[in-house]
DNA sequence: CGTACGTTTGACGTCCTTCAAGTTGGGTGG
DNA sequence: CCACCCAACTTGAAGGACGTCAAACGTACG
């Protein structure tokens, strides 16, 4: 029955008790403003004003900067269930920008709401607050990797966090997900050149570690995978 | 009079309006068990549990992370005023660890306290969300430096971002602040190595941009030194 | 059926690393 | 106070990981 769960109590849920009737809350919520944007469609662009925080509820959303000569890094994925910048509106202007990697479905929610949900009840600010540090963690973890993990690493590294990500939604069946970067977009996500990363794909293809074509990830190898990225599930806290 | 607040009081009062009596609470509340550790000592380390949230008074403390093969990335710097993992406890697991670069004084805050502290008061409530946000804000920086910037470009960003923040703090009068990292430090930091960090410096130097000498750095010419860096401080949300 | 975007391939260049050997300088003990 | 010592810094030469450039190929979509 956990397939009927919405993405957003599920992940909710995994950062600790919430009672049925706070989860409804949270839904119900969410469930007030519910946006739509294309695919490559930026949601909110570095220097707004951020007037709501957004969930991710269907999609994948990319977190992204760019230097002052265009070139871009991607900070961090986003994927149903994911708090894009709870209190966002604390720090006035956003110091990063949100892009739509596919079609996106995402809540809005405004501050006041939120606000009022968090004096509410101290297990949903227990919860958020849980989220708004794993999502730290995450982010330190690809500080580590793009500084100290080599190209083949890194990428392997950036597909079995997802694989994990998306394996604890329930996203995954049969070790395949949904992966909707282009191999342009894994270089942007792991600092290079789409031609490198390109060559290290076909290295881990031949390894038989994973496939991806037509946007869908197939792991064929976890451990193995996970040998070769370094990769160690507990900065994910789950 | 500013120089006779705290760092810590300085840093919250930046993130916030707080009344003189919440300082004073918070202050106190610091001040009932202050730790030194020795140069280069572990704080805490990755896998620990933490049971106090952590304030640094005096010193610089790094946060890093190890690879299981042993390549070490800093994660970041900490100075006095910082808060180093405001509600660490809701994780229960340290992802990383913590290390005294200097001789270090730091501030141990029980989590009941610090509950307490926040139940207490929405303005100091905000001041440390405030605060963790703009940590964050920080570390997708470092992201983005070590993916997209080049060596140089790294390292001097990392002595903007640093002068900048010492600076907020009063602790880079003529733009001359302490900046006790090696070389080799800089290079865990900035996902290089040493040599290359060497090489870089003697450029940054022959530019007149800096000089660095005996754990203290000078800016001589910080416009020249952003415009190499790319640097661009909306990210510190001063 | 054509067009545009994503992927693949090859040749070549460069930024950064590696290795190995000095040199400097701050701290300590005699 | 000087001599010693170790860590930190410096230098050079050579190699490798990754970048750049340019072109061809595949494939989804209008």
């Amino acid at each position: 029955m956990e397939e009927l769960l919405s993405p957003l109590t599920r992940n909710l849920r995994s950062h600790g008790e919430l009672s049925a009737a706070e989860c409804a809350r949270i839904e119900e919520a969410a469930a007030r403003s519910i946006s739509t944007v294309g695919e490559r469609r930026d949601i909110i662009r570095e220097g707004e004003v951020p007037s709501t925080i957004k969930i991710v509820l269907d999609g994948w959303v990319a977190r992204y900067k760019q230097l002052p000569d265009g070139r871009r890094q991607i900070l961090s994925l986003m994927i149903p269930g994911d708090i894009c910048d709870a209190n966002a509106f604390i720090l006035e202007r956003m110091d990063h920008s949100l892009g739509a990697l596919t079609a996106v479905q995402f809540a809005r929610i405004e501050r006041t709401e939120f606000e009022a949900l968090m004096a509410g009840s101290p297990a949903i600010t227990r919860a958020l607050w849980r989220s708004e540090l794993v999502t730290a963690s995450i982010q330190r973890e690809w500080t580590a990797s793009v500084g100290q993990r080599q190209a083949l690493e890194r990428i392997a590294h950036l597909f079995c966090e997802m694989h994990t990500r998306m394996k604890g939604i329930g996203l995954a069946p049969r070790d395949t997900c949904e992966f909707p970067l282009t191999q342009a977009d894994i270089g942007e996500a792991t600092g290079l050149t789409p031609v490198h990363v390109n060559r290290m794909l076909q290295a881990l293809r031949k390894d038989g570690l994973i496939e991806l074509r037509s946007k869908r990830l197939q792991v064929l190898d976890i451990e193995r995978l996970r040998e070769r990225a370094l990769f160690d599930p507990s900065y994910l806290h789950i």
